[in-house]
DNA sequence: CTAAGTGCAAAATGTTTGCATACTT
DNA sequence: AAGTATGCAAACATTTTGCACTTAG
């Protein structure tokens, strides 16, 4: 039951990792891997899987595919917002008092309960904005 | 360039109506029509894009594939909020000042564009909570 | 008549699964 | 040794495309 810590897995992870302010999609691991030995993409979707489960990572679908974006295991995010920026994919966690009274607000004045996990707003980055996207 | 008004375009666009407080796949769609006369499932996507195009029908990524949700002609959504109940599948609009303060102040305290269009509050609906889902 | 739409089948993606082999514990 | 993980190729599901034919304007 428990995971094993195999060569891949650590490849996986450290290539989750390094990309930790954009997200990438299993083929994009794959054929990154490709370069460092060989790991199928089977072996990517299920260990991507695995992650996703354990908390560590968080998988968003999108049009062409999903998308995977390390978030380490400290915390749950359940307590903050999250915004992720259309054109490079920056997942950005926001704390503030403002949002974090909106979940409350929905819930009291539209009988609606906000899950924060799965949850995100989607628009543009500040850089992308400025860079006139 | 003009939509032409064809037989397929409207059953699925009555279908979809018909569907107005939940989302359906292109496949319910063409699985539907497979009763009234014969709809290709090339023509249900192809009349969808156009409908999503044109700010009639919101579009979906979900794991398993999209789903399309009619919304409507009536203005763009722009200025309003959207919470889509993770358990039934309904989509309710929200208008309320404190919402409509959200945008401006993640653009103006955070740096961060939000495009209402895309996105999308994921919790439960009051119904599903109340049958305690 | 012309532009646009349709059906079908084929192709292109993205993701999952069966199975024999290899690795972790 | 027992339980997992891996690679490969095949299977799947969803979406897109090419092409000849039909239909709306």
């Amino acid at each position: 039951m428990a995971d094993y810590k195999t060569k891949q897995r650590e490849l996986i992870l450290e290539y989750l990792k390094s990309s930790d302010s954009h997200h990438v999609s299993a083929g994009d691991i794959a054929a990154h891997l490709r370069e460092s030995g060989t790991v199928g993409i089977a072996t990517v979707y299920r260990q991507l899987d695995k992650m996703v489960e354990a908390g560590l990572v968080r998988k968003y679908s999108l049009d062409g595919g999903a998308c995977y974006q390390y978030v380490g295991g400290g915390g749950d995010c359940r307590e903050h917002f999250h915004l992720k920026c259309l054109n490079c994919g920056a997942l950005i966690h926001v704390d503030c008092d403002f949002l974090s009274g909106l979940a409350p607000h929905i819930l009291e004045h539209h009988g609606f309960e906000v899950d924060n996990r799965r949850t995100v707003m989607y628009g543009l980055c500040r850089k992308c904005r400025e860079e006139g996207k």
